[in-house]
Parts: C-alpha cells; sequence; structure tokens
DNA sequence: ATCGTTTATCGTAAATGAACGATAAAGAAC
DNA sequence: GTTCTTTATCGTTCATTTACGATAAACGAT
C-alpha cells in the first residue's frame, strides 16, 4: 500500500465503476434501510418515471416527509429527479443501481 | 420454479422463501448501512469464522461499540454467533445473505 | 476460591433520523 | 398583476444510532 512506483491501485481502475467502496455502498444500504424508501423505489420501478405529487398520493405520510425520503434516495444517487414546469419527475438512476447489484454478488 | 398450476396468492407460496418482503429487506439494508459494519462482513467473508475478539483488533473502535455492531448484525440475521468457551464465534449467515442478494437482484 | 480474559450489557452524551406543520420559491392559470 | 398548485426547505419535536467507559457474567487458569 505504499505508492512508490504509479502501479496500479487505483481502484478506478481495479473495479472500471461497477463495485462500489464500503463507504458508497454503505451509504446506498442506508438509504435502502427504511420501508417507504423501498417503496418507493418499487413503485418508480412499476412506474418507469413519476412526478412526486404521485408519490406523496400513495403514501400516509406528509408531503414534506416524503420529499425527506426521496433527498436522501437521492443523495445516495439511487434516482434523479428533474423539473418539469411546476412538478418534479422522478425516475430510476440504473447505472448506480447496477452497480450496487453487483457489488451485492460479490458479498 | 414457476407457478404452473397458481391458485394461492399466499406470499409464502408465491416466493418460497428466497425474497424479503419489504420489511425485512429494509431491515438488512439498514443494517448494512454503516461502514464498520460493512467491514466486518467482509472480514468474516474471508476468514468464514473468527472470533469477537479478532474483529476488535482489527477496528479502532472500543470493544463496547464492536460489540453492539455485531448485535446489529445478529438482528438482521446477516450473521450468528455461538459461544465457545470464553470466546463467541461468529460466521455469516449465508442463507440470509442469498435472500437478501436474491431480493436485491429483483430490483 | 481467586484472579485474569473475553464478551455482553448498562448508562450516558452527542449526533442523526423521522415525522410534522409552516413557509418559501417557482411556475401555471386567471 | 394576483392567485393557485407543486415541491423543497425550515424549524421543531421525539426517537434512534453511535460512540465511549464502566460493569457484569461466564469461563479458564492458577
Amino acid at each position: 500500500m505504499h505508492e512508490n512506483a504509479p502501479k496500479k491501485p487505483d481502484p478506478a481502475d481495479q473495479y472500471p465503476q461497477d463495485v462500489l467502496d464500503t463507504d458508497a455502498f454503505a451509504l446506498v444500504c442506508k438509504a435502502l434501510g427504511h420501508p417507504v424508501r423501498i417503496k418507493i423505489l418499487n413503485y418508480l420501478r412499476k412506474m418507469d418515471r413519476c412526478i412526486c405529487g404521485r408519490i406523496v398520493e400513495i403514501l400516509p405520510l406528509a408531503q414534506s416527509t416524503v420529499s425527506q425520503h426521496l433527498k436522501v434516495l437521492k443523495g445516495a444517487g439511487l434516482i434523479r429527479g428533474e423539473v418539469e414546469g411546476l412538478n418534479t419527475c422522478y425516475c430510476l438512476d440504473t447505472e448506480v443501481l447496477d452497480r450496487f447489484k453487483k457489488t451485492v454478488e460479490s458479498l
């Protein structure tokens, strides 16, 4: 673990973006560590994409709480949201999700 | 593997214990949602089985803190620990882990 | 029986999380 | 322009998590 010669200890080279490091992996797991967020994710998977308001409708929670959960999922990179006029449209980030799956496979 | 004569919507039949329900899945994710616990899991994967004291050694944390993390992992079913005289020997619960993997695959 | 070792648990303090209502920001509709 | 709608953020409260040291419980060794 001493980089005298510039070999390739670079993690980005070893695993060309298909496995998450410990901290990133833990972050994603933490984001998945709440039933409501799993439900949101499942819904987005079924719907492909949908606006925030729809997610608020299907959950028995205040709008601000749902917004908070969406923020956590976004912070972990699991979903993306883009503003479309008055609404914000959310969808899964399949790339991050796939990377997560690969990491789990390797457990 | 597929339901040829499906008549039961009973979830326990549909998925003969190979996929976790939302709450159980969130619980496992939550347990994985801390870098230290990922490290413990990785270590146990490499070592197959090892005693608590060894895990305490490799982590820069107080013994009581490590014990707490082990408890979380055990509570999620990810590891098992059996007392062997003075020591407690921990190992992965591969069955729960495999179920978790299957659930993640299906994401 | 006494002493050291190992691990779990207790008690506690600080940080984070989850929920809510209220409010702000931004765009649509009038 | 004003007003309504949608969503994010603020402020607050309560619960949980994380960390630690201290202690207890269980066992081995002396």
